[in-house]
DNA sequence: GACTTGCCGAGACCATCAGTCTCGATAAAG
DNA sequence: CTTTATCGAGACTGATGGTCTCGGCAAGTC
């Protein structure tokens, strides 16, 4: 992500030279993470970064490549929060929990601008669409562990990448359009609707 | 959404001056289909359209708001191919034969661009996403009218709009990710599980 | 057929914004 | 004290959506 230091933190190789302003670099993302939030999904651009954290445009080119790379770092911070599935003793209730988590994630304002931003910026950077994939790819793979955490209550033949599809597609489409809260509720109705879809159910699979 | 002509067909009222000019119009809508199809989901600018077109700037300005109201118009014209449920005898089938078509829709890789090129207008111009939210809910109805036209198949709770957006979340999920295709086997798939879940299934929905 | 009115194509023009370049200042190291 | 790399500041470039202006032209009216 830097240009051309091989590792920040050991100052072993010979370098002459100012070294990197560690509180320009904490003062970036601070106020990108602030701007984000108080946002509310409006466009943030990078001057106005700049501005906020005090700190020439050129300070934030010389060390991230683009934009998206700048929020997609202020969110990773962020993506820990959501994830922790505590483990649980039944799939059904690993599940509820997991979408609960990610519904109320949603419902935070900072959270949601952080996102909102980082999906518009997707639609225009290159690069932050490929950060969102990674993103996006993460958090299913986090999904995934947790349904195969209960092997003996899957079906034998559930199509676990469709249920996660379904889980996350729901929960973007209803976070993107807004026709629909991601309230607890539904939080609820569809962790027991894709329980049902992945555990063996009390007669058969279809 | 022209300018203050109550009515296009009746020319009833005292016009002097020269008129629309429909081939404009129509240069105008064909060019952003062939454009959006050629694209490949890359941006289409405006003075791209105006130059195919044949027309100037201001003609398009003249008739539309914005570029994503030219999109959406040109893209009104697609929507009609995916709707189009054949009325199936169970609702098993009707939702299979929709899935199918959807995915289907999707993959024609002229659909494809206009809806890629239609959402990245709507992450920038907030009535572009007016618009991709007009018409994603009336998809929504359609889906949602076709669950109701069975309804002594449907299960006494079955929480239809938490269906609909399992599908269609599923469906823009993977249509803008591309993490996995819209393959006519999770069509089929997805249509399964989905019946199951919004039908009296062979126990009891929990 | 001349006049009026409003659309037409063309393109100059403006504002916004991501990203680059330059500059004088400053900090770290020899 | 010299060298080197980063710093803040801001001018600049290039792309793009959208507006404005202008000469021309077509559809009506007289």
């Amino acid at each position: 992500m830097n240009r051309d230091d091989p590792d920040d933190d050991s100052p072993r190789r010979a370098h002459t030279g100012r070294r990197r302003n560690e509180d320009a670099r904490r003062a970036i993302l601070d106020a990108v993470l602030v701007l984000l939030a108080e946002s509310g999904g409006a466009p943030v651009t990078i001057d106005t970064i700049a501005r906020a954290a005090g700190v020439g445009k050129q300070t934030i080119y010389r060390w991230w490549p683009s934009k998206g790379a700048v929020l997609l770092e202020a969110l990773t911070g962020l993506a820990g929060d959501v994830v922790s599935p505590p483990e649980a003793d039944t799939l059904r209730a690993d599940l509820s929990s997991f979408v609960a988590a990610t519904f109320r994630g949603a419902r935070a304002e900072s959270t949601a601008s952080v996102l909102r931003s980082l999906v518009r910026e997707a639609a225009r950077d290159p690069h932050a669409a490929d950060l969102v994939r990674t993103f996006t790819a993460s958090r299913r793979d986090a999904l995934r562990a947790l349904l195969t955490r209960h092997p003996n209550e899957l079906a034998p033949g559930a199509d676990l990448d469709l249920i996660v599809d379904q889980l996350y597609g729901l929960f973007w489409y209803r976070f993107l359009l807004e026709h629909r809260p991601l309230s607890g509720e539904a939080a609820t109705a569809l962790a027991e609707a894709l329980a049902g879809q992945a555990g063996t159910p009390p007669s058969g699979p279809r």
